[in-house]
This record gives C-alpha cells, sequence and structure tokens, in this order.
RNA sequence: GAUCUGUUAGCUCAGUCGGUAGAGCAACGGCCUUUUAAGCCGUGGGUCUUGGGUUCGAGUCCCAAACAGAUCACCA
C-alpha cells in the first residue's frame, strides 16, 4: 500500500464522515434509472412533457458552486449532462446538512451518485436536470485528473501520457471520451462483419488456443505446461490449420474471430496477442475471395463510419470497391523498373545491394523478392491493393499457381502502406502439402525458429479429400487502427501489454 | 535489438549560469440561489523515477539502471 496524498486521506475522512452520518457510501440497493444524458438532450426540446421526472446515475466530473446552488456535470455511459443543485430543493425543511454536508463538503468529482428531478433549460440555453434529490452509489476515494474543454472547443490540462492512459486505462476511459470512441468502433466492425459472414450462412466456430503443436503461421509461441496430462502445450500462433479440418468436415464455411499470441517484439504495430479472423469458404478460389472482401470492406465500414472513406493521418482512404490487384513482380516493376521475373540469385542480391537492402546468406530467391518488395514497394501502397501470387517458398500452405511455375495463389490485401489481410486458394493436394511441411523441416535444421512443424493429423484430415476451399485471415487491431485513423497497435487495444513496473 | 527524447504536487507543465521547489487546474477555509475552462479572497500539498559520482552545495553536471514515447530493423 503507497502512502496516501493528501487528497486521498481527505476523501477517506469524508468516507468516515458519511458514515457516521449513517450514510452508506457503497448501498447495495439497485438505482432505478429511467434516463440517460444523451436522449435527454436530444428529445427534450421535442417532447419536454416526458422529462418532467427523471432519475439519472452517473459520475460527477464537474462541479461549478455558487454558494446556496451548484450546477455540477454528470457523465454516464452515453456523455455528460449538466445539473443544478438549489439548496432549498433538495433541503426543503430547516435541516440543510444534505445540501451543506453531503453535497457540497463530503462529495468529490469522481463521485458515482444518483439523481432525480425535472429536465429545464437554462438561461444560458443548456438543457439541464433540476435536482430535487441526490444520493451517493460509490464514493471515489483516489482523484481524478481534470480535464476542461472551452467554449472554442479546447481542451485543457488534457490527460494525454500514454503510459498512465494504458496502465490505467480506466481512467483513460473516463475523462477521454474520444478513447471510448474507439472501443465502441471496434465492437461495430467486428459485429458488422460477424453480420455479413452470417447472412451468407457460414458458421462462426471456436478451435482450441493450447494446441500440442503450434501451426499456420511461421512464428515463435508462448510455451506453457498442463498438469494433469503432464505434457507442454502451446498457445496458438494461428487458427488455420483446425479451421481447415473443420472445412474437410463437411462445413461450407466457417470463421472465427480469436486472439493468437505471438513470442516476439513488441512496438507500435505488435502487441503479443493480437485479434484475428480468419475464414475459410469450400469450392472457391482466391480471385473470389477478393471479391468478397472488397464488398465486405465496403459496406461494413461505410456502415460504421456513414461512407467507404476514412481518413488516416494525411491520406483519404477510400474503400470502395474494386480494389486495384497487381501481382508482385508487376509491383515490383512498376515502382523500381527492374524486372524480378527468371533472375538469378546473385542478381537479385546485386539490386539489394545497389537499394541499400540488407541481405544475408542465407536468403534464397523467394526471400530476397520479399525483402525488395517490403523495402521499395509497400509504402507506396496507400489506397487498397491486392499484391497477388507470391514466391512458393514463403507460403507453404497454398496452392501452386494454376499458370505461374514458382508461385503460389495468395494474396494480401495492403492499405495505408501496411498489410491487413492475406489470403489463398488453399492447398488441398495431401502429397503436396507433405513435401510441403518436410521443406519447412528442412529449414528448422538450417536453425530457423519459425519454420512450420509436421502435422500428421492435419495431412491425415487432407488424405480423406478438403474440397477446394479459400482461405483468409484479417488482423482486427490493424483494420481497426485504420478505421479510427490510429497509428499504435496500444490506441486499440483496451489493455495493452505493458512492462511491469518494479518497486 | 539500435539511436534519440522524456520522467518535478492528484493532473497538465515551468524551473535561467549548480545556490531555500514554482504556476494553472484539482484539494482545503471563506463569499456568492441560472453558472458553464464560472468568479473573488486566503491556505496547505514534493523521497524532483531509482542508485552511484563530482561539488562547500545537485531538480540542474557525469555514470548506470527502470519505465515510457518517437525513429529504425524484424515479425501480423
Amino acid at each position: 500500500m503507497h502512502s496516501l496524498s493528501e487528497q486521498e486521506i481527505i476523501r477517506r475522512n469524508s468516507l468516515a464522515a458519511l458514515e457516521e452520518m449513517g450514510i452508506n457510501p457503497y448501498p447495495p440497493e439497485a438505482f432505478e434509472v429511467n434516463a440517460n444524458s444523451f436522449e435527454i438532450k436530444q428529445n427534450f426540446e421535442n417532447n419536454p412533457d416526458a422529462y418532467k421526472s427523471v432519475s439519472i446515475a452517473g459520475r460527477l466530473m464537474m462541479i461549478r458552486d455558487m454558494g446556496k446552488a451548484c450546477f455540477a456535470e454528470i457523465q454516464d455511459s452515453k456523455g455528460k449532462i449538466q445539473i443544478y443543485v438549489k439548496r432549498d430543493e433538495v433541503c426543503p425543511g430547516e435541516d440543510k446538512t444534505l445540501y451543506d454536508l453531503v453535497f457540497k463538503k463530503y462529495m468529490d468529482i469522481g463521485d458515482i451518485i444518483g439523481l432525480k428531478g425535472y429536465v429545464f433549460k437554462t438561461k444560458m440555453g443548456e438543457i439541464s436536470i433540476h435536482v430535487s434529490h441526490l444520493q451517493m452509489l460509490s464514493k471515489s476515494l483516489h482523484p481524478l485528473p481534470i480535464v476542461k474543454t472551452d467554449a472554442d472547443g479546447q481542451t485543457h490540462d488534457a490527460f494525454t501520457d500514454p503510459e498512465q492512459r494504458y496502465r490505467h486505462r480506466y481512467v483513460d476511459l473516463i475523462v477521454n471520451p474520444q478513447h471510448r470512441e474507439i472501443f465502441v468502433k471496434r465492437s461495430q466492425l467486428i459485429h458488422e462483419m460477424r453480420m455479413y459472414f452470417n447472412e451468407k450462412n457460414w458458421l462462426e466456430v471456436e478451435t482450441p488456443v493450447l494446441q500440442g503443436m503450434h501451426g499456420g503461421a511461421a512464428a515463435r509461441p508462448f510455451k506453457t505446461h498442463h498438469n494433469a496430462l503432464d505434457i507442454p502445450l502451446f498457445l496458438r500462433i494461428a487458427n488455420e490449420l483446425y479451421l481447415k479440418r473443420l472445412i474437410v468436415g463437411g462445413f461450407d464455411g466457417v470463421y472465427e474471430f480469436g486472439k493468437m499470441f505471438r513470442n516476439e517484439g513488441m512496438d507500435r504495430t505488435h502487441n503479443p496477442e493480437f485479434t484475428s479472423m480468419e475464414i475459410y469458404v469450400a469450392y472457391k478460389d482466391y480471385i473470389w475471395m477478393m471479391e468478397m472482401v472488397e464488398t465486405m470492406l465496403e459496406r461494413v465500414i461505410t456502415k460504421i463510419n456513414g461512407n467507404p472513406k476514412v481518413q488516416v493521418g494525411s491520406n483519404e482512404i477510400n474503400f470502395t470497391k474494386p480494389y486495384r490487384r497487381l501481382s508482385m513482380y508487376d509491383a515490383i516493376k512498376e515502382y523500381t523498373n527492374f524486372d524480378v521475373e527468371g533472375k538469378s540469385e546473385e542478381e537479385l542480391k546485386a539490386f539489394c545491394r545497389s537499394k541499400n537492402i540488407e541481405i544475408d546468406a542465407s536468403m534464397g530467391v523467394g526471400k530476397l523478392i520479399d525483402e525488395i518488395f517490403g523495402g521499395l514497394v509497400e509504402k507506396h501502397l496507400i489506397q487498397p491493393t491486392y499484391i497477388t501470387d507470391y514466391p512458393i517458398e514463403m507460403t507453404p500452405l497454398a496452392k501452386k499457381h494454376r499458370t505461374k511455375a514458382g508461385l503460389v495463389e495468395r494474396f494480401e490485401l495492403y492499405v495505408n502502406a501496411k498489410e491487413i489481410a492475406n489470403a489463398y486458394t488453399e492447398l488441398n493436394d495431401p502429397i503436396d502439402q507433405r513435401q510441403r511441411f518436410e521443406d519447412q523441416l528442412k529449414l528448422a535444421a538450417r536453425g530457423d525458429d519459425e519454420a512450420m512443424l509436421m502435422d500428421e493429423d492435419f495431412l491425415l484430415s487432407l488424405e480423406y479429400g478438403m474440397p477446394p476451399t479459400s482461405g483468409l485471415g484479417i488482423g482486427i487491431d490493424r483494420l481497426t487502427m485504420l478505421l479510427t485513423g490510429q497509428e499504435a497497435i496500444q490506441e486499440v487495444l483496451l489493455f495493452p501489454q505493458m512492462k511491469p513496473l518494479i518497486k
């Protein structure tokens, strides 16, 4: 327990004083609410009769004391509303202690209070609640940052320190309504995507988070241990291989929103746990999937933002379909005037050196092409763009391209220079899949700790026969960042991972 | 992982050349019965992130550490 500040001591003293007066600062009874701040301000002028007796609860956010009367603001989940407390109204008799002591002396900014009264409009034109009854619902013992906004919309003393905001997100949510809005939009995004998939009759499923063998992506896992079975378990890095087993099992379409866990670096675009949405649809290919994704994103974003355009920094991004489609090789040609097709490893390395792209001896042709793309092309892809047809070495779970040797049927969707979706025509040939896993094992033997492992049960499922299928993964955090114009993943995660503070 | 920047009151921030620690808001005591970043008068509140060092003397200079942010590299 830390030593108490002056303000904390004063609040604890107020708490004790209330108790001595027989007032429970944390009453157990439900407090019936029949209105909220937003709908009162929205509807009062059209229908004043409906607000002659309101009961509302919220957090006390500001007090403008004028002696025997007082204006204050309370905040509920929908916003703020001004209240007007007049001494002779709340204390009609001789005894003025409710006003003088309970309200003015022992109630503080941050306390959660319940009140009853009628709605009126002040001389200054602000819709307010004229209070006839008020009571403490929960005493706040820790002073809240005071953020004020003036008539010009200028914010004073904003609570802005990211560390404080992430470590004490509840405080951020109380005093920064614009941050609350991010999480409302995040929820709407997931809701609208789910609605879209459900309309198509694709099935929402849940697959294991704890996996005996991690697979489906190239990444280092978190390892844990199951006591009763006495076996190691891994937190999933992807759910791809389980979702495909469900397509083998006969579902036409399955999808899952879920947390993935990757034991890697943290920065403003990476958190150790993140949310992805993966979907697999039978009898489709990646060309179909491109059309599905652009149709879905245009609709979902329009529903949430009112139009398909989103402002991110200085870029206005337009999610109206169709999105540009560009093969990886053509994209490199367009932005560098260099044609990687048919080039040898040495020729590619020479080009990388000429462009100051870092390379090392272990990189093969596929990896070098990926480096060139990442270093010289990605930054140009601001408007939604599908990059298609990737080198086979990097993509062990996608089907070989129908016409182009050495490539797979894969696309990634780039928006604002970042990858937000990844999709394949899924590999359903069990012989080829086994060969791809064996190639991965060779990488692992050379020390690649992100190489995929041989998953015999997954291979067995493919041997039973998986229909031709297209699959897609979308990074929900990154899509939320785009949708809300945020540049740090921590801003779209309620509780981002933070290093512990050592006392 | 590298580089740079930051850490001072509950919050937002000043702090000069190394010489008794400052402001606004919040808090506390007054005045004020339609104010709105309310106002007016008065008061209190600090292990200057932590640990070393230099110095008669360190918030300030030096070294190290912790945490955070930005930029870069890698991963979604």
